[in-house]
DNA sequence: TACATTTATGATAATCTTGTGACAAGCATT
DNA sequence: AATGCTTGTCACAAGATTATCATAAATGTA
């Protein structure tokens, strides 16, 4: 059984799948724009995400970008046929798969299935990193400190993720405000050094982890 | 550069998408039936393998069982429209993606990246240099002596770093003042001695490597 | 050997970087 | 509107780094 949200701001696309989906046992959830699917992909777990390019509010290529800065969720795409730019843009942005509209709702399922069943393959065994007592689940996305879980705000997520995802790699300042700020954050160096304060702060002993290479920029450091 | 296996009896087929791939700067092989196909595979790592699935001896879905037995080398399936059960069958048999034939080779260039990418989430390997027990790691950006972690400061390692990835070539003061200090630098050439003589403080018994060229600068020599 | 050049070294003051606390703006929730 | 949480910016002190200079040592040459 696997929960699986559809986004379509037509109802008969959504409820096609819907039937589909629950034939073979899985769980379906709606939503019919953009925006709501951001939220519900923030608030829930799901195994994969179906998501139509065209779609008021927020579109699903914004909605795929959304929602990939805080989950590794598998997206699936839906689009008019022929948008073949749309197509190769919907890969770069991090959608797992493309399904041109009208399309065959078997292939969809099996597509649907296929992805998943990669994604749980691939990802269930680097799932969980640990560090003497410093545990961190990519997945679920929390931070265990000697067993108890650290309350990290989502930046902090972000920085100690990033960090931890290129562990013994120099990372310089830059770097970092472009993978975790982003490319569009015209801000100041230095407010990395205040969340690398805030990171260390939260990790207790495990602070050591965070090596500051003098100028230069930050780097995780474990083997 | 990827390395991709074409597995199709059309040679137009074959020929379209060797020429799309080899657009993008990939290597292609060629197989013109499922047997060779397998063959190859056995012999060769490829990144991405493309079987189409109507094969004189060997159809594309017993190869690609066949591949599978050895190798995870992903596999895209292509194939005449319509065959929807053929679709769900390629998913099962452990197919990575599905294409439908007529296809626009772009789509398929998009898909076959896309693949790949998600498979080679391997991290590539540090960039390390070593010389005997100087063991100098551009990654991570730390020298190591006989195992033990040398404490540069930023411009000492901007100094060694520029030296070796310079060595045996002789470098006046004024090449490095302009590679490693920047060509804004208006300072004196003999700041460079100082730093040199810190780096060889610094790394002990290796401090031979650092050569003095009377009268013209310095070079790292080794072989 | 003696001399002229060039390089190595030690000391030091000026300069840069980083860690940190304070604070205000932004945002969602109440 | 009030609250609480998150974020980005700033200023400052502590500390590390760097450039420079004076002097010693080394090198090459006549």
């Amino acid at each position: 059984m696997y929960k699986i949200l559809i986004a379509d701001d037509e109802q008969k696309i959504r409820e096609v799948l819907r039937e589909y989906a629950e034939f073979e046992g899985h769980r379906v959830v709606e939503a019919v724009d953009g925006m709501q699917a951001v939220e519900l992909a923030k608030q829930e777990e799901f195994d994969i995400i179906i998501l139509d390019v065209m779609m008021p509010r927020l579109d699903g290529f914004s909605a795929c970008k959304e929602i990939r800065k805080l989950k590794q969720t598998p997206v699936l795409m839906l689009s008019a046929r022929g948008e073949e730019y749309d197509k190769l843009f919907g890969f770069e942005i991090g959608a797992d798969d493309y399904v041109v509209k009208p399309f065959s709702p078997k292939e969809v399922l099996a597509r649907i299935n296929a992805i998943i069943k990669r994604n749980k393959q691939v990802d269930a065994p680097a799932d969980i990193v640990c560090f003497e007592g410093l545990e961190i689940n990519f997945t679920s996305r929390d931070v265990k400190i000697d067993g108890v879980k650290a309350n990290l705000t989502p930046k902090e997520y972000d920085l100690l993720f990033y960090l931890v995802r290129n562990k013994n790699i120099a990372l310089s300042r830059n770097k970092l405000l472009e993978e975790v700020w982003g490319y569009d954050f015209f801000g100041d160096d230095r407010t990395i050094d205040t969340h690398i304060k805030m990171l260390r702060n939260n990790l207790g002993p495990y602070r050591k982890y965070i090596v500051t290479l003098r100028g230069m920029g930050y780097k995780f450091e474990a083997d």
